[in-house]
DNA sequence: CTTCATGCAAATAGTTTGCATTCTT
DNA sequence: AAGAATGCAAACTATTTGCATGAAG
């Protein structure tokens, strides 16, 4: 099956343009992060590659991980509860993250609204813009619980 | 004189109420805090402190900015680039950042529409929105030299 | 057969903690 | 006198690195 043929191809690709290797651990610990949770800690991602196979440790998958974040395959976040997490995401698009304080859940929005007021304010400070982070914490729907049981709101 | 009174009166009252103890230390940190730039890392902080006392070391200081940052005197930053910086200030208003790659320097900035547009995210995806994190990240006006030399835009 | 990747253990950076001693209240 | 803070060293967490061995080009 063609199961995470696109992933496995950048990644082949941008091994062969950098000249290193094309091996067995990078492609699972590719593998294993794809099949997992969107947002992994590395000691979950570790947990899943050692369930195919036990000899890869956390030095292999760390330098994994930084070779994905250089090809586009990842992204780390540095949020702030919580420890380092890692995305696996190719979309170029949104990139700004609800963050449930309780349950730790992550979701992406975007809002082209934002994107104009930061250009209106990098202009405004003469700014060259390159990246942001935009992070919004509260409580998600499901953990605020069912809507009739919700105090008013002030 | 009344240097930083205002501060010194906040923390005085923070120990109060949690039946704390005024130390001569707790107030050294917060004058050195106060007096340095806005933006401090763990190891100016404590260059800045032993200027004044050699004998206080890490634990304390790691210790006071918590106590600080309980009460509002102190914030605590994890950008993208660079170490944790600690910031020294009392507004409750603007928590927006602009910072440069380059040179490091952060300056605030404050748009009310991104507020505006966070509260209509989290109305949409109904999210009861606590706290946010927003940072832009890119080349402040000084590091990209004088107008007359910069590289025509694409 | 050269270069790079791996896996382990050790090193590192940043931060926190246990504990004996010393200060505040 | 009782409770809390300090300062040191040791512990800890997350991540990186040196090096001998093994695999890929």
């Amino acid at each position: 099956m063609a199961l995470f043929e696109k992933e496995l191809g950048i990644l082949r690709a941008h091994l062969k343009k950098s000249r290193l290797k094309q091996t067995g651990q990078r492609e699972l610990v590719l593998r294993s992060l794809l099949e997992g949770p969107r947002y992994v800690t590395m000691d979950e991602l570790v947990a899943l590659v050692q369930k195919r196979d036990r000899g890869i440790g956390y030095s292999t998958v760390y330098r994994c991980m930084k070779l994905f974040c250089e090809c586009g395959l990842a992204k780390e976040h540095h949020f702030l509860y919580g420890k380092t997490r890692f995305e696996h995401s190719l979309d170029g698009a949104p990139h700004d993250y609800l963050i449930c304080k309780q349950c730790g859940r992550v979701q992406e929005f975007s809002n082209p609204l934002i994107q104009a007021v930061q250009e209106k304010v990098s202009k405004e400070l003469d700014f060259k813009l390159e990246e942001h982070r935009v992070e919004l914490y509260g409580i998600c729907s499901t953990c605020q619980g069912p809507l009739q049981s919700r105090p008013e709101e002030d």
